[in-house]
DNA sequence: AATTATAACACAACATGTTGTCGGGTAATC
DNA sequence: GATTACCCGACAACATGTTGTGTTATAATT
């Protein structure tokens, strides 16, 4: 669809996104039809084609839309770089504002499989580049150990979402996970 | 169906979920139709529904069956109350020889999220009944490092299947996850 | 051993719903 | 006045879940 008038477009866009997650978050994701979102849109349903080609380019586009930026990349690579932990703290807390609730869903066991795999790599990318990780060892083990330490911190926000944050502060939280990075997790 | 030749049934599910893993781990799981199924597994598309009621309830029958058994739940327990790590291993390397290729798939990232959270589930259950973890915290902070603990577990698992086998033996591979484990990921 | 009964499955047809596409129409915007 | 954004209605193709009616092989009864 050519736009001439992008903000209608872009409009009529995120309505359709929109309905999509409405569905998405509380029905079964697999009985979603093009009808119902855009029922939920209020838009005929040919028009659903002229902005994607079927249900799952919109969900693909609606994760993309969820990934952490280049920009965020940046910010927080930066603030790691300079061991800024309350500058790291307070990149995470503005995501979890804007789009926390989403994530908290994608990230659950209703969630989306592609979503978190996207997101691991994302985080395995940053970790790789801007952490010092011993470059003494193994190529093979620096990978395998940047593996787990995403996993941590991934299982770290997942569980955030998942109950954490009734139990535990933000700084209480990432203390914990550091302490487990750095000390394990058992005692020996 | 009542089944009065129990051989002739159990075969004829065997079929049909047989066809459906071949489906489901080439095609893209969302577009498989009953059609495909029946035609793969050489019976009439009628016959499918007096086994299943639908795909998605195959889909379950077929991730159940490979959820660990109690019976393999109970030998854990006992090789690992017991410390016995070579026979931890060879439960294992049984699993790995048997299902293992199907856990390949389930756990990458085409796989099944609601097959992973069952596991996570099943590995948590196990972990905080048999393994040795310190009392003395509260026990907020007990559900979080189990948590991680089985999320180390489970990655190490993942990161087996998905490239470690060809980086390390079975050996090696639990080393660095219990050196991980007892001492953390990067030196303090 | 001959008989019935029935389990396992095939086949065909059904109403209903979804998909993706198209050609034509209307109202607002450029 | 041209174009854009969208509506409307219709289409063929196909999927779904169900039902009625066969056929055949195996099992139970006589």
């Amino acid at each position: 669809m050519a736009r001439k008038q992008p903000e209608v477009t872009a409009q009529t866009r995120r309505n359709f996104i929109d309905a999509y997650w409405d569905l998405y978050s509380s029905d079964r994701a697999d009985k979603i039809t093009v009808r119902m979102i855009t029922d939920r849109a209020g838009y005929n349903r040919g028009t659903f084609y002229a902005y994607f080609s079927d249900i799952d380019d919109l969900h693909q586009q609606m994760e993309d839309e969820l990934l952490p930026s280049e920009e965020n990349f940046e910010k927080l690579k930066k603030a790691t770089v300079s061991k800024n932990s309350r500058e790291i703290m307070e990149i995470f807390t503005q995501m979890d504002r804007t789009i926390g609730k989403k994530l908290s869903f994608l990230l659950g066991p209703k969630g989306s499989l592609s979503f978190q795999s996207k997101l691991k790599s994302s985080l395995k990318r940053l970790i790789l580049k801007h952490l010092p990780l011993d470059l003494q060892e193994k190529e093979s083990v620096i990978d395998y150990k940047t593996d787990m330490l995403c996993g941590v911190f991934y299982e770290t926000v997942r569980y955030w979402y998942d109950q954490g944050n009734r139990q535990f502060t933000a700084e209480e939280m990432t203390t914990l996970m550091l302490q487990m990075i750095f000390s394990g997790l058992v005692e020996s």
